[in-house]
DNA sequence: CCTGTTCGTCTTGCCCGCGT
DNA sequence: ACGCGGGCAAGACGAACAGG
């Protein structure tokens, strides 16, 4: 998808990329012949030149991509970076940065299922976070990664982030994690359906009180929404080249091609 | 409850490309 | 060849809103 890619581009934004597409346009390799005569006369296009150059250097560089890409655009992230991707969801003891402390972080890299617990191996996830470069999240960028920064010291993940809130949001879904799933009629099993972030504050505390089966709940919890979180991501993605790139380019998303 | 991030909106101003 | 109008992106700012 990120070779289809123009509006990381200065002076290019949906519109623009979209014209270029419809001239036939399609990938980075066209564009930059098209824009070669130009940029001699323009100072737009030597710019643009100018940064399609840097493109094909960093193409396998999802942090260049990560900053110049506005959050409801990252999802184009992932057909590209999947094989390195991984999604992720903390549990806390409320919603503080500073005044609360995070309780599970689970992490899900489309196969294997890991999680890291306080009190047992949450250290850990700070290594373990360093093999990927890609990070999926909702509402990440106001919650679990400013709480994981707080809580180990300054740490930010290096690599590239996709928050799910702004991407459905583009597509008309507003509203909660939960709310969303209901929407698309994501199903749940019952024992964790009916839960709430509170609920999550609670069985922790409860864990604390020697309720065992508390924090079996809770990263039963924990493990759903990581889980949905691929599903979510995945039908965005559909939803997005279905509805703005399929019209010009012919473009299949990787999950899709068998 | 609290807080950080991105967005929505509006304005500004650049520069492309049309029309003559 | 040139001037002008319009389209589009960039910049600034305040507000909404999601997480446990």
């Amino acid at each position: 998808m990120l070779v289809h890619t123009f509006v990381h581009l200065p002076h290019v934004g949906r519109k623009t990329e979209q014209k270029y597409w419809a001239q036939g346009i399609q990938n980075w390799e066209s564009l930059l012949s098209h824009i070669k005569e130009k940029s001699l006369a323009s100072s737009r296009f030597y710019e643009i030149e100018k940064a399609l150059l840097n493109t094909f250097d960093n193409h396998r560089n999802p942090l260049y991509f990560n900053s110049l890409l506005p959050a409801r655009e990252r999802w184009r992230l992932y057909p590209d970076f999947m094989e390195n991707c991984v999604f992720l969801d903390i549990e806390t003891t409320g919603v503080s940065t500073w005044e609360n402390k995070i309780t599970v972080i689970g992490l899900y890299d489309g196969k294997e299922f890991k999680q890291f617990i306080n009190g047992f191996n949450l250290e850990e996830f700070e290594n373990e976070i360093y093999r990927y470069e890609l990070i999926v999240t909702f509402n990440g960028s106001t919650f679990d990664l400013p709480f994981i920064r707080y809580f180990f010291r300054h740490f930010d993940p290096p690599a590239a982030h996709i928050d799910l809130r702004y991407v459905m949001a583009d597509l008309g879904f507003r509203g909660g994690l939960k709310s969303i799933e209901r929407e698309l009629g994501l199903e749940r099993p019952s024992e964790v359906e009916e839960f709430s972030g509170w609920e999550a504050v609670w069985l922790w505390e409860r864990y604390r009180n020697g309720d065992r089966g508390a924090l079996e709940l809770l990263l039963e919890y924990n493990r759903q929404d990581v889980v949905n979180l691929k599903k979510l991501l995945e039908f965005a993605c559909e939803k997005h080249v279905g509805e703005y790139v399929s019209n010009f380019i012919d473009y299949r998303l990787p999950w899709k091609s068998l």
